[in-house]
RNA sequence: GGCCCAUUCGUCUAUCGGUUAGGACGUCAGAUUUUCAUUCUGAAAAGAGGAGUUCGACUCUCCUAUGGGCUACCA
């Protein structure tokens, strides 16, 4: 019975990646991973009306940036391809011939006109045993009939013949035994007419067989089409091989009710995709947790914790960290609000976890926007770390440091109003000569030299050092006073204690 | 409307019959500080309602309510 662990995420491509497909995925990913399985990435392009070009790149590229490695899939190659379903019509074609052939399935002609005339005639129409006798099919109609049809180029859809009144178990991982009445579920079409290609639900147990996927992890939206699935496999003779079945919880919007959606990330200011995404059709662009400054170690962490813990308070977690402990067993079955301000403390927390290095390195292209591109590595990764606790993204860095690569043009109103008093110029300018007599300006001993300076003149030591820090930053904010002087030439502490004096003190 | 799934602080969640119902985000209050932050400490904050089962129910069963999903020749 020990099936050996593949798994498949199948996204189709109608546009970006939702965050949703992307915790999906993750899932997929720790179980595989955590198992020594494959992870599958296949593509479901059956759907040639909604194809968006573009979106398989984007989905290829979201996961290599969250660090979801594909171990089959389009790009990767593998031995159980193609892993696009477009490049798969003749396996679908054989597979639907042989439920044909053995009665599982019928040809319809209803046209969709037919069909919506139904549901408006009758309120809970449904294609199915109690209906199917009066449709236009080869279920009714004579085979002559049938095949004079097809052969004058009539469209027709396949449709699932499904017995009424059986129960369908569909076990899953998470919910446990999910029993459903066959009479609910209607004739699904499984092959369609307007591409010639199958649908969904075809296609998807076709392949998930033939890929011999082990383990269905998707998303609870698919739950109500488990039972026709599990009927598909039954259908097919493969009900030994039949993979588990595993819903996981929705990603529900922050605020309101439903589920969450592109909409909500502009109401309230959060991405929803992953990579920011332009629109060739609308032109429209949407954010990415990518450009709006996310790590991805960041993202992942918080996505994993949507729908799943770990069984204790364990928060922060590595990608290892969550393949280790990952487990069915303490998925949630409710669907989560999509809490974006955890998010933000996740990304503040990797942030300042990081290596100063790392982070200047990645702070270089906003340096270089304001440019100062070419500042000493050092010197942004020293000023990095000071500032690094304050700061959400790492854009940040630059309104909580700024002064470290640019002198105050101006200084704060109200700031200079509280603290610049009428001797605050004689002060500075004391200052200036206490700070050209310093050798040493590492910041302890700068400290215990300025701070002598003060004592011995008994000047209100709250004044001068914001006044002082008013003149170097701009305003009353930043770092350690003396761990600022101890990063920063001398002569520029110097210049701008001249320059603010002329400046405001005049 | 029909069917399915779910229901613990505002939010994400722990608890798998016996706990002062724990943690985290957010919020608020203190503390530290030469500034702004960070940080630290603390506080407020929950078992949807009603019946059962049981010595005992957040935990098991049923009903109701609420939320979510599905109900296409979309996935």
């Amino acid at each position: 019975m020990e099936r050996k662990v593949r798994v498949r995420f199948a996204p189709s491509p109608t546009g970006p990646l939702h965050i949703g497909g992307v915790r999906t995925a993750l899932f997929n990913y720790l179980f595989a991973r955590q198992n020594g399985g494959s992870m599958i990435l296949r593509i479901e392009d059956t759907d040639s009306q909604r194809f968006v070009p573009g979106a398989e790149d984007y989905i290829n590229e979201s996961l290599r940036w969250l660090g979801i490695e594909i171990d089959e899939g389009v790009r990767e190659g593998g031995d159980f391809g193609p892993y696009k379903q477009s490049e798969r019509k003749e396996i679908y074609k054989k597979y639907v011939d042989q439920l044909l052939a053995e009665g599982k399935a019928y040809i319809a002609f209803d046209t969709p006109e037919e069909l919506n005339a139904a549901r408006e005639s009758q309120p809970n129409f449904q294609y199915d045993a109690s209906t199917r006798g009066s449709m236009r099919n080869s279920l009714v109609m004579p085979a002559e009939e049938v095949k004079a049809l097809i052969e004058s180029g009539a469209q027709y859809v396949v449709r699932f013949l499904i017995e009424p009144n059986v129960d369908v178990v569909v076990n899953d991982l998470i919910r446990g035994r999910v029993v459903i009445n066959s009479s609910i579920l209607d004739d699904k079409v499984l092959y369609k007419s307007a591409d010639n290609l199958p649908t969904y639900h075809l296609a998807n147990i076709v392949d998930d067989h033939l890929m011999e996927v082990s383990h269905v992890i998707r998303g609870e939206e698919w739950l109500p089409s488990a039972p026709l699935h599990v009927l598909l496999y039954q259908a097919f003779g493969w009900e030994d091989t039949m993979p588990q079945f595993v819903h996981l919880p929705l990603l529900l919007k922050p605020v309101g009710n439903g589920k969450l959606s592109k909409r909500d990330g502009d109401k309230l200011g959060f991405p929803v995709f992953p990579l920011e995404w332009h629109d060739p059709k609308s032109g429209e662009t949407s954010s990415g947790y990518r450009e709006q400054g996310y790590l991805p170690e960041a993202v992942v962490n918080f996505l994993a914790l949507l729908g799943w813990n770990p069984g204790d308070d364990t928060e922060m977690m590595s990608m290892q960290e969550l393949i280790e402990k990952f487990s069915f067993a303490h998925c949630s079955k409710s669907g989560a609000k999509f809490d974006y301000q955890k998010g933000i403390w996740f990304n503040h927390e990797y942030l300042i976890k990081m290596d100063d290095t790392d982070l200047a390195l990645l702070f270089m292209p906003v340096l270089e926007e304001k440019g100062y591109g070419n500042v000493d590595l050092a010197y942004v990764a020293k000023a990095v770390g000071m500032v690094k606790g304050r700061i959400n993204f790492v854009r940040d860095l630059w309104e909580q440091g700024d002064f470290f690569f640019q002198a105050p043009t101006e200084y704060a109103e109200k700031d200079v109003k509280k603290r610049w008093k009428e001797d605050t110029t004689t002060h500075m300018k004391e200052l200036i000569t206490v700070i050209e007599g310093i050798d040493d300006m590492t910041s302890a001993n700068a400290e215990k030299i300025v701070l002598d300076w003060i004592a011995s003149k008994e000047y209100h030591m709250g004044n001068v050092m914001n006044a002082f820090r008013l003149c170097v930053v701009g305003a009353c904010r930043g770092p350690h006073m003396f761990d600022i002087t101890e990063l920063m030439p001398k002569a520029e502490v110097i210049a701008r204690l001249r320059r603010a004096i002329d400046t405001i003190g005049k």
